[in-house]
DNA sequence: TCATAAGCGAGACGGTACGTCGTGTCTTACG
DNA sequence: CGTAAGACACGACGTACCGTCTCGCTTATGA
């Protein structure tokens, strides 16, 4: 069983001071929605003023999609339980857990991105890409072990586990549970990564 | 058994005058988004007055997803090609195609709907409720061919197929393709619902 | 001691529908001012509807103003006490008293009078001139009676009886009382009406 | 005793920006009077926008009340002729030219004031009682110059000249002229204060 | 030791959208 | 036909928030 550093906590980019900015953006993010989240509430609530919030981040989006990543950042994920199933039930009970308390957070974000394409890149290179590697990882990890076929890891559709869950998560009244993620796994993962391919068809 | 034109098109519970207004949200909404989606453009475009919409729907959340319902009522139709394969596969192109085009309603929607809990309900049972029996009578059908077991028809998950979809739509730079439906439905889907599952196992 | 029929009260122009509605009218003119007066409160009042007040007063200030001299047709005053003095105490209380009870009112139809010139023509036809007629008889019966020279009657003051009263009325926190009116007329008027004047010098 | 530039303006309590606020507002309530007033209008013609003013004045009215004290401000000044007919004509004259040119602001003003007892009381404190100082001076000058018994001066009457002066102002069609100044002074307020009186009648 | 500067809180500012309300016009349906 | 009911276009109201800005006050260093 191989297992790397995961663990992708790099240190924070943030000075203390922007931390508190940020925490204090994720929470009022989490309360009210992106937008009735005022930047004078956040300022206030960090006893600071709304200059020193537009001196770190020129927009209340991008103090929104930072103050995301600053949440993301500390449910750094490791697997390593030895099985795909293992991995797989792992990951996705992380997605899960912290996909339910952000709702409210990743939906502003979602909303945000799709305006500026600045959001998207700093989305896709400080939070999407390092997923992916994640979880291609454990893929790899499970045909290394003869788990599966390699011809089933899927560049189209590797964010499914996730993707499902985060889309459970935002919609209202259905939040994903243990059970969700057992039956994904179970019902879904499994039988689709452990079915017969032909050599090069993969999707 | 073959059956087209299922599940046609209710009737709209709009007026002419409200359809107007529908309109021009829906299209006001793709073009500049939820906030920058003013009323005073919406009532302009429709030539009415801001109190003709506001008599309607008591928000701009609330015309909002009106207009989105509205969008989807056209789109709520049926696949009935007479194999579970071809009936996925035209139901994700469906999907994928009104997705892409409302993927801004669909992320403003998301927002608001978690606010104002009459949102939620509106949502439920003008949209959730009728997707969920389409997608539900399409398994049945193709358990009745004998195509897959009753017993993989899940309560958990039916809106897997969907719920991806629309979360890729909503990912900026990810919008499903095609391929990503073919993918779905064959390398997934199929595999799920045509694995071994024990009697009385459902999930 | 000549009296005339000073009771003005020639019949109201208006049906008895119309009375309900300027009764109305005035009410809530007297209540919540001329702009807090709304349209639709007068037809509620008078379980009426817009259109049947719109279809006598073609706007808000002719309504306003049609109540105003409704509610002036009432006051009719005869003095007629024989003497000088006792006629101008008995005008006085009685300008005194409406003007008091329709303070409001009177601010209210002062402002509309200066936008639209067809209200003062009302108000000149419908209330000055009586009140001006009503005030030059008063003196000029003095004047057969002796008590005042006919030259002091001036066209220029004519309206100073009750023009300070109103002033009084319309100013807060200093509406006139019988206090008022006997030392306006023991110690201006009186003075004023009887002092010596040389031939042709009136004011 | 002569005494010029008596009672000189006393410091404005606004501040630049603020003076052209209320400057914009006089002149914009001088051409449209009240109700045509706009906020937009004033803040457009101010180069400020409607928050500005807004943070200064609660409401329309407060603002209207603020400009028209602030216009009466610069006429608050001293008769100090030598003579009491002088100062009367004077003064007379100084409330003519004003009121005629303020009458729209004057009607305004007035509705409003009988709405909210806080622009009574400024009214009585930055305005009243002021010009009740300044008459009650000229006549006291007077007294010391024994042109006029102390007697006569009255409190129930004082604001006979202003009042009936700007009654005239604020009636449509027959604003007082330096005709009617004259007629007051010479044929009502002087034969009023040199009448004769019993000792202690005062009145 | 003091000044020069940089960061900060406080909050005014121009702009713009919100959601509400009132006017005066118009249409519909009832009696 | 006149009426009650009320929808409608228009436009102002007063509120709230964004992103910019100007003030002084505090620190913190460098001469």
């Amino acid at each position: 069983m191989i297992q790397t550093a995961r663990r992708g906590a790099e240190s924070s980019p943030w000075s203390p001071r922007e931390t508190e900015l940020l925490d204090a953006t994720l929470q009022l993010l989490q309360e009210h929605g992106y937008d009735r989240l005022t930047i004078d509430a956040v300022a206030a609530m960090a006893r600071a003023s709304k200059a020193t919030v537009y001196r770190r981040w020129p927009s209340k989006a991008e103090l929104v999609l930072a103050a995301f990543i600053e949440g993301c950042r500390q449910v750094a994920i490791a697997p390593g339980t030895g099985t795909l199933r293992g991995d797989l039930l792992r990951l996705g009970e992380v997605i899960c857990q912290h996909a339910r308390q952000q709702a409210g957070t990743i939906r502003a974000v979602m909303v945000e991105m799709s305006r500026h394409p600045a959001l998207h890149d700093a989305m896709q290179n400080q939070f999407l890409d390092q997923r992916k590697a994640l979880i291609q990882e454990v893929l790899h990890e499970a045909a290394d072990r003869g788990e599966i076929d390699d011809a089933v890891i899927s560049d189209e559709l590797w964010d499914l586990l996730p993707g499902y869950l985060i889309f459970r998560s935002i919609m209202p009244n259905r939040p994903p549970t243990e059970h969700t993620v057992q039956a994904l796994v179970d019902d879904v993962l499994i039988p689709s990564l452990t079915r017969h391919v032909y050599p090069k068809a993969n999707g």
